[in-house]
DNA sequence: ACCGCGATGCCCT
DNA sequence: GGGCATCGCGGTA
């Protein structure tokens, strides 16, 4: 299981996003593999985008990893409890990312189990077999990302993202969930998700 | 099913 | 000191 490359992050954050569904997210770890297949994404679009937080140019030191190379991950904490994870994407200095929202766990589930629920696989609920990773939050948990890890390099270290099943796939899109101060760039179309056949 | 709300900490003004 | 790229619970149907 191999990378995607780095250009493959130095794109319009747009098309990066459509890109990443169907991908698979991976982590390595001392204790095995977590993967899960991406299914819900959101484009931010920088310094001229309301709801990006690096709009308007704001170099602060948690957007400083936005403003990196394309290719690494931004985590940051949100409501004090719940940690996010993106892509960043384009060149240095050019603060766009894509936020992983949603994926479908994929390989073994033990280690994804344990760090969502703090129980072995077996032993889960079917809602909770269910609501996984259909969110940030829940996504990141599952896959026991902190703000130790922002920064990581997508591209070369054990996180990072690699090419999924091949299939054709439909995609559908929708305002962005959550930023409604942003006016009316939270209605432009940058979610976008795999639609279920 | 859907709705409302509280949790909780860090960032930025 | 205000607000946040969320989640899960407990209420009402």
């Amino acid at each position: 299981m191999e990378a995607l490359p780095r250009e493959f992050y130095l794109r319009d954050a747009r098309k990066v996003a459509r890109d990443l569904l169907g991908k698979l997210l991976v982590r390595r770890t001392e204790q095995g593999i977590l993967m899960a297949a991406i299914t819900e994404v959101e484009a931010y679009l920088g310094v001229e985008d309301p709801a990006c937080h690096s709009y308007g140019d704001r170099r602060t030191p948690r957007t400083q990893t936005m403003y990196g190379l394309g290719g690494r991950a931004y985590i940051y904490l949100i409501y004090g409890m719940h940690h996010l994870l993106n892509a960043v994407t384009g060149e240095e200095g050019d603060p766009c990312a894509v936020l992983i929202r949603a994926g479908n766990p994929a390989g073994d589930r033990e280690l994804l189990a344990q760090n969502r629920y703090g129980k072995p696989y077996h032993e889960l609920s079917k809602a909770q077999l269910g609501s996984f990773c259909d969110g940030p939050g829940k996504l990141a948990k599952a896959f026991g990302l902190t703000t130790e890890q922002n920064g990581w390099d997508l591209c070369d270290s054990p996180l990072f993202i690699a090419e999924g099943e091949k299939k054709k796939i439909q995609i559908a899109t929708g305002p962005r969930i959550g930023v409604d101060y942003a006016g009316e760039a939270a209605a432009w179309p940058l979610n976008y998700r795999l639609v279920e056949e």
